[in-house]
DNA sequence: GGAAAATACTTTAGGTTTAAAGTATCTGCT
DNA sequence: AGCAGATACTTTAAACCTAAAGTATTTTCC
C-alpha cells in the first residue's frame, strides 16, 4: 500500500513544477510576441504618417477617418467612427472638426436624432481619398513585400484569430 | 513560321495578365494583413494604457521608457531612447522630464561629451518598475490567452522576419 | 589652430489623444 | 405628462507626438 502510494505520488510531482514552468514561459512568449507585433506596427505607422505628410500633407488619423468613411457613401455617426477606429469620441470630433474645415468631410443632422449626425465625404473629400488610398496602398505592398503571400496568408489567419479572441475577452467586461 | 510565333506568343499573354492580377492581388492581401496587425495591435495597447493608469497611475509611454532603462543599468542617452522607443527626440525628451520630476530616471552628465548624458532608473524607480513589469507581463499572457502556444511560436517567427524586412528597408534610405 | 559639418539634445508650434466632466436630446416608466 | 436614466456628442485639461528650428558641443579636415 506504501508502495502503491509513493508510485502514485511521485508521478504527480513533475506535472505540478511543469504547470508553473509552463506557465511563466508562456508568459515569456506572450510577450514577446506583444513586442514583437508592436515593432512591426509602429514602423510601418512612422513611414506612412511621414509618407501621407510628405507626398499628400494630411495626418495619419485624417486620412484614417476618411477610409473609414469611404465605404459608407450614406456617412457613419460620430460614435461608429469612434467604435470603429478604436478612439475616444473626443477625438472623433477634433479630427472631424479639422476635416470640415478643409471641406473634405460633411456633418449631416440627422433630423430623426437632434443630439446625432451622419459625417460624410464631401465630393472633393472622396476625389481626394481615392486618389491617396491608391498610392497608400501601394506603399503597404512596398513594405511588406519581403513577405512571402503564403506567410502574409498565414499572417492573416493568425492575427484574425487573434483578432476575435480580443474581441471575446472585452464583451466579457 | 507564322504559326510558330503564333503560338510562342500567345501563352505569353497569359502571364502577363496573370501578373498584373497577382499584383493587385498581394497589394490587397498586404493591405488586409496590415489593416489585421494594426487592429490587433491598437487593441491590447488600449488595454494596457488603461490598466497601466487605473493600477498604478503611470502612462504608457512612461511605463515604455522606464522598460528601456530596466535592462540598461548603467542607463541610456537619449538619442538610444528614441531610437529603440521609434519615436522623436523630442518626444523622449518631454518623457524624461516627467518622470525625472516623479524622481523614477536620473540624468547623469557624461564629462567625456557635455552635450549629452545618460538617463538611469533611480532606485526607487527600479522598485516601481519591477512591480509593473510582473503584473503588465500578466496583462499580456491574459490578453493573449486565445492564442495557442503554438500559435505564439508561429506568429513570433513571421513577425520577426517581418521585422528584418521592415528594416532593411530603412537601411536603403 | 580654426572654420565647417556633424552630433546631441531642447524648444516651439500645431495636431492628436485620453479621461473626465458637461450639454442636449431621447427613451422608458409610472 | 413628466421625471429618471440613458445616449450622443462636445469641451476641457493634461499629456503625448511630430516636424522643424534652435543651442551647445564635438569632430573633421585643411
Amino acid at each position: 500500500m506504501d508502495k502503491m502510494n509513493n508510485e502514485r505520488d511521485l508521478p504527480q510531482a513533475e506535472p505540478v513544477l511543469d504547470l508553473a514552468s509552463r506557465l511563466t514561459q508562456d508568459h515569456h512568449q506572450s510577450l514577446k510576441l506583444w513586442l514583437r507585433m508592436l515593432s512591426c506596427t509602429v514602423k510601418i505607422e512612422n513611414e506612412v504618417r511621414t509618407r501621407l505628410r510628405a507626398t499628400f500633407g494630411i495626418t495619419l488619423p485624417r486620412f484614417d477617418l476618411m477610409a473609414q468613411l469611404e465605404r459608407f457613401p450614406e456617412g457613419l455617426r460620430m460614435g461608429e467612427l469612434s467604435r470603429r477606429m478604436m478612439v475616444t469620441g473626443g477625438n472623433i470630433t477634433g479630427i472631424t472638426d479639422q476635416l470640415e474645415q478643409e471641406k473634405l468631410v460633411l456633418r449631416v443632422v440627422d433630423p430623426k436624432d437632434r443630439r446625432s449626425y451622419s459625417v460624410k465625404l464631401t465630393p472633393a473629400g472622396r476625389r481626394a481619398f481615392d486618389e491617396m488610398a491608391r498610392v497608400h496602398e501601394g506603399w503597404i505592398a512596398e513594405l511588406l513585400h519581403g513577405v512571402t503571400p503564403d506567410d502574409k496568408t498565414r499572417l492573416i489567419d493568425l492575427l484574425s484569430h487573434m483578432k476575435q479572441q480580443l474581441n471575446d475577452i472585452s464583451i466579457k467586461d
